[in-house]
DNA sequence: TAGTGAAAAGTTACGGGTAACTCAAGTCAC
DNA sequence: GTGACTTGAGTTACCCGTAACTTTTCACTA
């Protein structure tokens, strides 16, 4: 597959110069006359050259303009977001994304490692904290800026910024216990490998035996975190435990199709059951109700790694951790407070 | 910034073999004995290499394994999960994603394009069929394959696959005048360049206007085509021309929007105003009506456009254009058919 | 007018792999 | 024992820019 593009030395051959003045013009490094500027940039333009950057990356012995930035999946929300603002971020400083979905599987993450640090990037943004043996090899060794997002963690491989999902769950136990309930649902869906939202679980779980209460039942299909699975949790979770009081779901998408589960089968919210979500999407707080959730700062997240990133690059000094926090969001689909 | 990674010299060396043995034990391409090939994997293991694909791309003057994706934006949910299919097919034949975020603005997709084409990637795939001169030249020049996605074009840059959304706007402003509605509004979003979105509101300006209809108020916000949009849109909409009768929005998001916002300000859908959308969102079909919208097949799209370009790399005869078509559903927030 | 220094340009080497070729040693048939 | 062939390895050149160094050109001064 003979490409025939054309190289800097056949511009610099048609421009009547040697290759290194026609790589002094483009660069605009000065050493060269105007004269000559003139003839290089018309023969640029008339040959429609391009420059090979893999050639550049390899001569000067650097680094790519590469990020490499892990995803789990785009399907949900809140993570499509993060990417556009991590891409965003770096577009604007001349860096470009590389994609990798990890599907939430921890060996499709050490493939993923592997090949994007064959390209030399400049950098990577990772989601989530846990890593195979090997990937952390990998990354510890590629010496270069490195960000894990999502999951807080005070003692990260480089650095990290994203919030404790252990403590959000455990928030909203203990809020909704405040509010009188004592038996609990839980509807999300299940890994390989641990991660935020088991995280949450636990957070939520332990709260609820804080305060004496029940989990009554967690139900963990295997689906994508989604509308229809929300739906369909709920009803498989109330054929079998008609007295949970409240359900908190993985996420919003689940929780909205909940809701719309209970309003079909006739039941009251928060009435008959309470709906509790996490991440307050936009969606939620456009129902006819407000969704009680926990509200994420996951643009910010986006941003701030991109940011850190861009800083160890460029030499910058930057926190190495930053914990974004949440927010808890009251809402209407759960009891009043008791005043 | 001199990077400490070991090179195949020195893992040669260090196996004490030649530089082009250790390469040829590396991609298995025979030739050497079982003996030697022990020694030179031992010394990978033990050193850590991990080869520098830039080197074997640039070597061989062959085209790397990226595939450049251009995508608009992600907050649309449509956008994040055609990348989603993209990616996936791509990642499972060896291939990395390299984004780019236009932005619906042409000249960041020529920006982006510049960039993209340095890193000499196998191929590209792009949302949008308009594109800048200098952008049009450099891709033609690139010579490799391109998927323009999208909007449907009979007649691409190289191949294509997408819908007419022209003929889907026309569809939904015929089926809404079929259905008694006379008094139209239109309700999207502004962008520097002509998008699917602007032909979508072409074809549903012929079509009233060949039912004899009146398309009484379009409004064009510039901000994002989301949920909030919707309601405010709505909100102005309905301020200034209180005699429309339907309004067609630019995609579900604003749809759902505006429905909440007539649901709040006391009217009824579809009694004193209908709502249609376009794009068929899972979360239109989970609400406690069915939005009347067009469904389009996102997800085939960005499958299918990552397994042409996939084809074409591996010398694959492809059909070079693709029209995947769209659905028109009726829903319940329009009136009813009269019988 | 030779000498000086700066500007403008050229030359060489290099990076990390791989294609293409060469070479050495062993195997086998006759 | 010799030539033909196979196998396992090494050598060389190259991809395309750029760092580092060298050479040429030229204006200006003593």
């Amino acid at each position: 597959m003979k490409n025939n593009k054309i190289s800097l030395a056949e511009v610099a051959k048609a421009a009547g110069v040697s290759k290194m003045t026609a790589s002094r013009v483009l660069r605009d490094e000065g050493g060269f006359s105007e004269q000559t500027r003139v003839k290089v940039i018309a023969e640029v333009e008339r040959l429609g050259y391009l420059p090979n950057r893999l050639a550049t990356v390899f001569a000067g012995d650097k680094r790519s303009t590469f990020v490499g930035v892990s995803i789990p999946e785009l399907g949900n929300e809140i993570f499509a977001q993060v990417l556009e603002g991590i891409d965003r971020k770096l577009g604007a400083f001349g860096h470009q994304t590389v994609l990798g979905m990890t599907e939430h599987v921890r060996d499709q993450e050490e493939k993923w490692i592997e090949t994007v640090l064959s390209w030399q990037p400049a950098g990577l943004i990772i989601t989530g904290r846990s890593h195979s043996q090997r990937s952390i090899q990998m990354l510890r060794g590629a010496g270069i800026p490195l960000v894990e997002i999502w999951d807080f963690n005070s003692n990260p491989l480089d650095m990290c910024v994203g919030l404790n999902h252990f403590d959000s769950g455990y928030a909203m136990g203990q809020f909704l216990a405040g509010r009188g309930y004592r038996k609990f649902g839980y509807a999300g869906t299940s890994h390989d490998t641990a991660n935020a939202a088991s995280a949450r679980l636990a957070g939520f779980a332990k709260a609820i035996s804080d305060a004496s209460g029940q989990l009554e039942k967690q139900i963990l299909l295997r689906d994508v975190p989604g509308f229809y699975t929300g739906y369909y949790c709920t009803e498989q979770l109330l054929a079998s435990h008609s007295d949970v009081e409240v359900i908190f779901y993985q996420n919003d998408n689940m929780a909205v199709g909940g809701y719309e589960y209970c309003a079909r089968a006739g039941l009251s919210v928060p009435g008959d059951i309470g709906i509790a979500g996490w991440g307050d999407l936009p969606i939620s707080s456009i129902q006819p109700y407000r969704l009680t959730s926990v509200a994420v700062p996951h643009l910010r997240i986006g941003q701030l790694s991109a940011e850190m990133v861009l800083a160890r690059i460029h030499g910058t000094r930057v926190q190495p951790t930053r914990d974004v926090g949440f927010r808890l969001i009251p809402g209407t689909t759960v009891w009043p407070a008791t005043s």
